[in-house]
RNA sequence: GUGAUCGUAGCUCAAUGGCAGAGCGCCUGGUUGUGGCCCAGGUGAUACGAGUUCGAUUCUCGUCGAUCACCCCA
């Protein structure tokens, strides 16, 4: 008798669940409606290529978290781990990044093959804004600022801290990388055995390691800063001044890096310490070397992608989730006797009828009141409605209210109809 | 991919190399038409597979899964 379950590290949503998530994306989706952010919906699979083209084919992503197959055709696919990539390919497919401005959003899951652990799934949701086609400094403002107001939205704010970088030109960083890598092989017996790895595949990464020794060394290391190009630091300095102006407060953090390859310039990250190991809820950057890359025009681009389950998980463990999201009734139709059973359908459509979408809940499956009371107060409706005999004979309505001591009463079904709009 | 801890009822947890317990939940009754509080009764479990043993839920191994951390990342 061995069940089949869930595939490791993909969680079903369950009902208690849903609500949390539905408040998270509504509140979202209307923030971005404020900001002009248009909704974009892509494939959950693509071509393999585009993201090796995109993400780049030495990260860890790309080398051992992609999930990939081939297609009855032979064709490479994968199962999308970041929505960047599929954004800007769709963008370009359909000629929305030419000659233009766009601001998008979307939404959906995302996969990776990595050891599940708190904030971390194999299937795992993000919420991402991407615009293109603005050179300036402006719209890196603005999308930090529209975050802003979403910790605001969401009771978050006092939890999240904003750690901000520009990691330059892609020459400046090639420059820089020359001079860390140099600095660093002097030192390369005494760093920690992944450091001493990443020396040659991703050096920037050691900026960020954990272990004590490589901190250490690191600190006489070279400053980025020095290596910056003019255009970046202006860039920078323009953003800074716009945070600034909004009164959003920032973290400067040279050792911010991005495990993605296609960043540059700017680069940020909203960490919290109340989630463990996996600080980091929303994270993004500028990637303006991206389209090009991918076989288009060459169009400035930045954008940004929220982790939803750790979003989620914030709201849980602060206790930030309003409790009246879990209301999901109105009435509870509780009926004696199989006449009074199809008096309640009765009822129920005619509530359902109302224009202001009255919630009702039918009781199904017989009983007595009693029974059928406990399941009203388990439901969170406000009202119970009681239909037997006599209510049946004389078509009316027994209300009870079950978040009150207020009485109940009876009412004509015609006039109970009428006095719905004033009880809810 | 690495390491540590761990899998007992729908949920949270006990216990034992020899009949597996409780609380919550759920169902019924205490009210032939009334929820919450209370009382009584009922329901229901050792993840899967091998091994050791007279006997394994307990000991060993494997598989699957969970949790936390590393790695990586949202």
């Amino acid at each position: 008798m061995a069940r089949i379950q869930a595939i490791r590290g993909m969680n079903d949503v369950l009902p208690e669940q849903t609500p949390v998530w539905r408040y998270l994306e509504d509140t979202a989706r209307t923030l971005f409606e404020q900001y002009g952010v248009e909704e974009i919906r892509m494939p959950i699979v693509e071509q393999t290529e585009l993201f090796k083209r995109s993400i780049g084919e030495v990260t860890d992503i790309v080398e051992k978290e992609m999930y990939t197959f081939d297609d009855r055709n032979g064709d490479s696919l994968t199962l999308r781990p970041e929505g960047t990539a599929g954004c800007v390919r769709a963008g370009e497919e359909h000629g929305l990044l030419f000659n233009q401005v766009r601001r998008l959003w979307y939404t959906g899951p995302m996969f990776r093959h990595e050891r599940p652990q708190k904030g971390r799934y194999r299937q795992f949701h993000q919420i991402g804004v991407e615009c293109f086609g603005f050179v300036g400094p402006d719209i890196d403002a603005e999308l930090i600022i529209l975050t802003a107001r979403l910790w605001q939205k969401l009771g978050l704010a006092e939890h999240v801290e904003l750690q901000l970088n520009s990691i330059g030109s892609a020459d400046a960083r090639q420059t820089y990388k020359t001079a860390l890598v140099e600095y660093l092989s002097q030192y390369k017996d005494q760093l920690d055995e992944d450091s001493q790895r990443r020396l040659d595949t991703n050096p920037l990464r050691i900026l960020d390691s954990k272990d004590p020794k490589t901190q250490n060394i690191l600190v006489e290391a070279p400053e980025f800063a020095d290596y910056l190009d003019d255009e970046s630091k202006q860039h920078f300095a323009g953003l800074c001044a716009y945070l600034d102006k909004a009164g959003i407060a920032y973290v400067v953090n040279p050792r911010l890096v991005r495990g993605l390859d296609y960043y540059g310039k700017t680069v940020f990250e909203w960490v919290t310490s109340s989630l463990g190991a996996q600080g980091t809820v929303c994270a993004g950057g500028r990637y303006d070397g991206l389209v090009e890359q991918l076989g288009g025009r060459s169009t400035p681009a930045v954008g940004f992608a929220m982790g939803v389950e750790r979003l989620i998980l914030m709201l849980e463990t602060l206790d930030l989730v309003p409790a009246s999201l879990h209301d999901r009734a109105d009435f509870y139709i509780c009926a004696l006797g199989e006449g009074a059973s199809l008096y309640a359908f009765e009822v129920a459509e005619l509530l359902r009828d109302l224009p202001q979408d009255v919630r009702v809940v039918t009781h199904c499956g017989g009983g007595g009141f009693k029974a059928q009371m406990k399941k009203a107060d388990k439901s969170t409706a406000t009202f119970a409605l009681l239909l037997g005999e006599d209510e049946l004979q004389q078509r009316t309505i027994t209300i009870k209210p079950l978040r009150s001591d207020l009485p109940q009463k009876s009412l004509s079904l015609e006039d109970f109809i009428k006095s719905v709009p004033q009880m809810l």
